[in-house]
DNA sequence: ACCTGTTTCAAGCATCTGCTTGAATAGCTC
DNA sequence: GAGCTATTCAAGCAGATGCTTGAAACAGGT
């Protein structure tokens, strides 16, 4: 193929393809998997049914292809949240900077909330690239409960992983709750001061 | 209509009827009202898809009829559990009791489980009699709130409603997600010793 | 035996589902 | 202009969807 080019000649495909993207991640974010048709997303992608095949392959591919990127969205933004913790950070620190990317995302709204919204909601159904993600979120989890542990007294390793993933089910739950969406109102500041304390109690248990 | 017994006459109409309604219970619990189909259920409760239009008038009155039921199961629980706290309980018997319904849905399985799923799936996405049953739910928050209040310092009344939300929304995600069903197989000793710490926290926040 | 009201059933209807198809459109090179 | 390739489009297909229909089956009462 002669065509260097060739992939530039045509910009207008990869804007079909990244509005189909924008689509589903909205769609998929308001109603999941199920409930999000070919016809909605392309027509509020506005393009034809055919694009879907023809850039994705499937409806199925599409949707996987958006929860994959949502999930990676989520992880990058976690781990960096988390990478800045020291040996030395107390738990509401830790609680603060867990909590980071999901309020966020609730303050901001828009295709952030929706990006958080489908992580939620993969957390419940894991799709098809669960399994090439998941040792990242249990890096994450590890990475969470071996700063705690200083601070937790007498609980275990494992115990505080297991607080890790309840605080991450709390914040998942909260994201996908009218709650939530309630909350994102707030300032930053005022979520903080009621999550914060929460997810400190979470990680504390009943040792303080 | 000289037909005292008109309704006795036949008791297979309610027995077809009863089925149907324990088949939407477990498919609303694994898929969610959209999910499950008209011929998924009445399938699954050997019925003919008449059946559902003869004895509740559409899939969605029959799915309003399901979801409503395992509404009031979870709030008889619940309310049960929480009467039988004092003025003197403290958090953690507030949490070991608030947790109560959900626990044993995790440990007994089948219908039970099903039932609070169905509870944890309105909690996200609120159904059409969800407005004359949250006083039920707000009452309850309150009165867990109102036996939290004396053993938690310095913590408005209001933000102890919101920590009872957020333990409740803990719950629900719980039985929602993968790792609940995994703690269902535990015994209650060990589900109650890695589940209750967490909501006690969850209550007291950074104040102990 | 006949009537009456309740419940079941097979068949079918209109609509929506995801996906394919063949033709049309547009940019690029020559 | 012609030729090539990438993209878009209207139309249509087979299957699934919720729901209706008219007939049948059945248990009583007369």
């Amino acid at each position: 193929m002669h065509a260097q080019k060739a992939d530039q000649r045509r910009e207008g495909g990869l804007r079909t393809r990244a509005r189909l993207m924008d689509a589903a991640l909205d769609l998929l974010a308001e109603r999941g998997e199920d409930g999000c048709t070919l016809r909605e997303i392309t027509d509020a992608a506005e393009a034809n049914v055919a694009a879907v095949s023809y850039h994705f392959g499937s409806l199925k591919a599409l949707c996987d292809a958006a929860i994959e990127r949502a999930l990676e969205r989520y992880l990058d933004a976690q781990q960096e949240a988390v990478s800045e913790l020291g040996p030395e950070s107390n738990p509401e620190e830790v609680a603060a900077a867990f909590a980071r990317p999901m309020m966020d995302a609730l303050l901001k709204g828009g295709s952030d909330l929706a990006t958080m919204r489908i992580v939620a909601r993969a957390g419940l159904d894991p799709p098809q690239g669960w399994v090439r993600l998941r040792p990242r979120f249990e890096q994450i989890r590890a990475d969470v409960a071996r700063v705690l542990k200083p601070n937790v007294a007498g609980v275990a390793q494992q115990e505080l992983i297991f607080r890790t993933r309840f605080a991450a089910g709390l914040l998942n739950w909260l994201v996908l709750a009218p709650i939530g969406v309630e909350l994102g109102k707030k300032t930053d500041k005022q979520l903080e001061r009621l999550l914060v304390p929460v997810l400190t109690g979470t990680f504390r248990g009943t040792s303080c």
